[in-house]
DNA sequence: GCAGTATTCTTGAATGATTCCAGAAACCAG
DNA sequence: CTGGTTTCTGGAATCATTCAAGAATACTGC
């Protein structure tokens, strides 16, 4: 987990600038995988008092343009952040509690980026995600 | 593309009741694939003359649960619908026109349904969405 | 270190897809 | 044909997300 300072320069480097509420978003995003929109407001907030949706919001799209998160949104859920990016993982999510866990790629360095017929659109990523049960609700449902 | 009374046959099959309604929305998904919802109400309407969004709302949630639809749902995006189901495709989405079209599945049978590592899930499907720019937003932004 | 300027945050309201509710209508079994 | 259940209608509610305008704050050059 970086620090503060490492989070003003990652911010830095993006060409972002370095406000409170954007050091806090992004580290609530790192200390929360996967966490919701309204989830990361209640964490800045208990770090910074009274925070703005609207600006936590607008942090997160800043942040996600410039490549710093990643923002995921399986069907039927809200909006969600990741603050692993550029390494081609992917996300498996249960249909019963919605949790989601890490999946590193299946088949090597970026494999699924070669679709069989790519209908002459120009690819540049390919998001997988995989559903089942996570192993909770798996044994839950087998009794 | 097939008629009205092989329509009624699929509901039939699925143990569903066969109203006017549900023929009309199997059938616009048919002729419409990857259409949203407010476009499949458009064509039901046209069809059948004046129904509720209820009415489409609740038959497409019917059709998906049964399996004879399949909803997906890019970020960004309202849900979409389509009749293609059971043979593992995948689609690419247009990341500036939001144009989605269908793609085989990459490696072969359903080579994606294996992860990596799955964390304990019980993985039942894989789902895989390409994004890119389609043929024609692809020439537009290189002008 | 300080003013100027552009970006960002606050507050509050609006949007829009989707869902909930209660009653009327339609479908299927016997 | 009748009963009982499922589905459709109409209208209102929900909730994540976005829009708008003014106030506050951070970076740039001096």
């Amino acid at each position: 987990m970086p620090t503060t300072s490492e989070f003003e320069r990652i911010l830095r480097g993006a060409a972002l600038r370095v406000t409170r509420p954007r050091v806090a978003v992004l580290s609530a995003v790192h200390a929360y995988p996967h966490a919701d929109t309204e989830s990361i407001i209640g964490v800045v907030r208990a770090d910074l008092g009274e925070v703005s949706h609207q600006a936590v919001y607008d942090v997160l799209r800043a942040l996600t343009t410039a490549g710093l998160v990643r923002r995921i949104q399986p069907s039927d859920s809200v909006a969600r952040y990741e603050a692993r990016v550029g390494d081609n993982h992917h996300h498996v999510v249960c249909r019963s509690c919605g949790l989601i866990a890490d999946v590193d790629c299946a088949v090597g360095e970026t494999p699924c980026l070669t679709a069989s017929d790519d209908s002459g659109f120009s690819i540049d990523e390919a998001e997988v995600i995989y559903w089942g049960l996570c192993s909770g609700c798996s044994t839950a449902s087998n009794s």
